[in-house]
DNA sequence: TAAGATATATAGAAGTGCGAGGCATCATGG
DNA sequence: CCATGATGCCTCGCACTTCTATATATCTTA
């Protein structure tokens, strides 16, 4: 059994919670299944990273919780983009894409061939 | 201005390194440079952080170094994959790979669609 | 009443990246 | 002859994030 764990590199999880909360107000571990569903079990959060994660995103005024009933009748903390959120997530994905458009560049050297 | 700096994600700066390395011998100061060309100036290795990494590597077993002279006649530090790190390149691009995929069907996810 | 899924939370450990500094050599130009 | 800048290596310590482990509580089902 190879590394089936996938883990997330720093700074990233905050990308994704942005995006997971950005269609709907969800609660945490909701977040967490949903990503985990839309990425086919690659991505996975562990509680221990993602309630952090979340506070750390609510202190930073790009999340905003309220408490609210589940479909299952519990009560949960529902998150949801603040305007700053919205920015930051657009700002972050943009990053994200013209970090891994470098990274292909480089990854795309030649390592065999002339030169 | 905006945040111009591109801060690698944790764990990516290994793969950078070894990927840098995999052609030919290279020494620390040039394969930042190699970096920074290849991917456009998008990719940026400060010595802090370069030096710290290419010494994890040699000490996992990754690298391999030897003392030779560069072109301009100065002695310096040259860095060679071992068997066992184009291994562990193969696994982390392959590993790279899978989660950029796995992030780009998260991040491609309808967020403004309906509501 | 026990188990398992749901749901939130914190503490501590471990790992990484980076800024700031220090050292040394070589080429250039005043 | 000496100053400057580019080359080239290195370490210290802070800051930050992630993960493992643990604690708590509710609801459903058996």
């Amino acid at each position: 059994m190879a590394e089936l764990k996938s883990n997330l590199p720093q700074g990233t999880l905050d990308l994704l919670i942005l995006k997971a909360v950005a269609f709907d107000p969800v609660h945490g571990y909701a977040i967490a299944q949903r990503l985990e569903q839309v990425s086919r079990g690659v991505v996975q959060v562990p509680e221990g990273s993602l309630y952090p994660a979340l506070h750390r995103l609510e202190n930073r005024g790009l999340l905003a919780a309220d408490w609210k009933k589940t479909d299952t009748g519990r009560e949960a903390k529902f998150y949801r983009l603040t305007r700053k959120g919205r920015k930051q997530l657009e700002a972050e994905a943009a990053g994200w894409q013209r970090l891994t458009e470098a990274i292909g560049l480089i990854l795309g050297m030649a390592d065999g061939g002339a030169q």
